[in-house]
This record gives C-alpha cells, sequence and structure tokens, in this order.
DNA sequence: AGACAGACCTGTGAGC
DNA sequence: TGCTCACAGGTCTGTC
C-alpha cells in the first residue's frame, strides 16, 4: 500500500499523539511479521520516552531515548492511535501502550511491513544506507535523474521505483507522474533525455506533493494514523483506469504489465 | 552488474 | 451459494 505520500501522511498523524509519550507496555501478537519480533526488544521498549517520529523513504522513524524503532508498512500496513477500550483488530500485530493510555497499534494483514530495533544511531543509518535521496530534496533534480538512468535498458518506470535511485515512488505514483510527464512507461530509462527528465522530476514532485495534501491515496485500505482514508484517488488520471478514456484525449487507458506491476497509461498522451 | 521471475502473505472481486 | 483464480499500494532473493 503505502508510497511515500502515506507514510508522510502517517507520521503527521503521529507525530502530536506519540511524542514525548512513554512506553508502558509493548504486545507482540506474533513471532514474525515480515522479520522476527525479538522478545528481547521488550525489556529495551518498555520505559522507554518517545523523543521523535519521522520518515526516511516509505519508512517510519521513531527514535527513543534508549533506540531507534524502524517501521515499514509493506503493502498493507498501518499505524494508528486507538483509546484502551478499542478492542484489537485482526491482524493487529504489535500494541504500544503509552503514558495517558492510548494505545499505538500496527495492523497488516499481508504482513509484508515490519519492525526493526537498533540500539545505536550507526546501527540505524547503516540499515538505511542503500536508500536513494528523497524526492521532495532539491538535490532531486532532472539532471540527476538524467545522470543515474544512462545506459541503463530497464523500463523507466521501473527506474524511478528503483528505492535506491529515488525513494518513495510507487506503483501508482510512477504511473500518474509518467502520464503527466507525457512518458511511456516502458521506455528504457536511459534512451530518455535531459529534458524530458526535468519534466519527469517536476511531475513526480508535484504528484507526491499534491497526494500528501489529501492524504494520500486509499484504493482498498490505507487509513492514518487516526483510521480516516485518503482522497487523492480521485485524482488519479491512469491508475486502476483501463479501459476508461483517457481524461485528456479520450483514448482508452492501456495496461501493461512491467517488473510484475501493472502499469497503466495513454498511447497517444505518452511517448 | 543488470534484469527478471518468484517468493513472502491475506483479502477481495470476478467468473463459473 | 460456493468454489477457483487472478490480482493487490513493496521489498528481497535467487538465477540467468
Amino acid at each position: 500500500m503505502p508510497e511515500l505520500p502515506e507514510v508522510e501522511t502517517t507520521v503527521a498523524g503521529l507525530k502530536h499523539p506519540i511524542q514525548g509519550k512513554t512506553i508502558v507496555a509493548v504486545d507482540f501478537h506474533r513471532d514474525a511479521i515480515r522479520y522476527p519480533l525479538k522478545r528481547s526488544w521488550l525489556d529495551t521498549l518498555r520505559g522507554s520516552r518517545i523523543l521523535s517520529i519521522s520518515r526516511r523513504a516509505k519508512l517510519i522513524v521513531m527514535e527513543l531515548d534508549k533506540a531507534y524503532l524502524l517501521w515499514h508498512l509493506g503493502m498493507t500496513g498501518s499505524l494508528r492511535i486507538s483509546r484502551a477500550d478499542e478492542a484489537k483488530r485482526k491482524h493487529d500485530h504489535v500494541e504500544i501502550h503509552l503514558s495517558g493510555g492510548k494505545i499505538l497499534r500496527f495492523h497488516d494483514p499481508r504482513r509484508f511491513g515490519y519492525l526493526k530495533l537498533f540500539t545505536s544511531k550507526d546501527a540505524l543509518l547503516e540499515s538505511l544506507s542503500n536508500y536513494g535521496i528523497e524526492p521532495l530534496s532539491a538535490a532531486f533534480d532532472g539532471d540527476y535523474l538524467c545522470q543515474r538512468s544512462r545506459h541503463k535498458k530497464q523500463p523507466v518506470k521501473n527506474f524511478i521505483m528503483d528505492q535506491s535511485v529515488v525513494v518513495g515512488v510507487g506503483n501508482i505514483y510512477a504511473c500518474e507522474a509518467l502520464f503527466l510527464a507525457g512518458i511511456r512507461p516502458q521506455t528504457p530509462a536511459g534512451k530518455i533525455g535531459r529534458q524530458r527528465y526535468l519534466c519527469l522530476v517536476k511531475n513526480i514532485k508535484a504528484v507526491l506533493e499534491k497526494a500528501i495534501a489529501q492524504g494520500g491515496t486509499t484504493l482498498k485500505d490505507f487509513e492514518n494514523a487516526e483510521a480516516k482514508p485518503g482522497y487523492f484517488q480521485q485524482f488519479l488520471y491512469v491508475y486502476g483506469r483501463e479501459s476508461l478514456p483517457c481524461l485528456h484525449c479520450q483514448t482508452p487507458i492501456a495496461a501493461k504489465r512491467l517488473g510484475g506491476r501493472s502499469s497503466f497509461y495513454c498511447k497517444k498522451c505518452q511517448r
């Protein structure tokens, strides 16, 4: 599920409720999600204060006074704040009881998400070292993308979804940004010129910023920290619109699998 | 090294 | 109604 805007929305919603709170108790309801949930973490977590929460790539970083918690929401994960009297739902795998009585719950039906604990900043940074630059940073520009793409034969859509190049762009926003830039998803990345990369970067930033402003995209089960959906899905031009008329030229939207992922584009608007 | 397929999971909707 | 199948927002690993 969550691409950068959904993670950003989650972090924004969690800041106020959890920053400065102390972890009173932690429940692991499984031994593992994607990776093992180690019982030894429980002692570290109990009594820890949450100093800050932030996002890096599609990851959520919680800085505690004794450690760092790193969350990935995978495809169907969500983190939400609930009252103590709200019943645990199916697929609530982790519950963190906070001072003040609220509970932070990690919900993830498909269990592609994960939670990791690091006891030093170096270990945390090491685990983040393979990620590329942030798409909303000034460093992400057309020249960067153009330079990284030289000699690459892979489809440009797969290229911009490569987290070691630029982080946070997933299947939905890759399709949307390529549509807005007028670039076909299957075009080899190395064959695209600087001018078109300038345009693509502009549209990646625009699509992500607009999605953040709308609280992300909810196709099925994304919900933010307050259990509310996002509203960006009503602004989608191509994603999930196979055979429907292009909103610019009425040509039926085409679908194609690239790198195992459904890709949507307009044969007339995207070349 | 780069590109691709397959694996990891459960839920949902379509088609029979 | 109930079965089977394909597919879903993301990584990670193995293979060619």
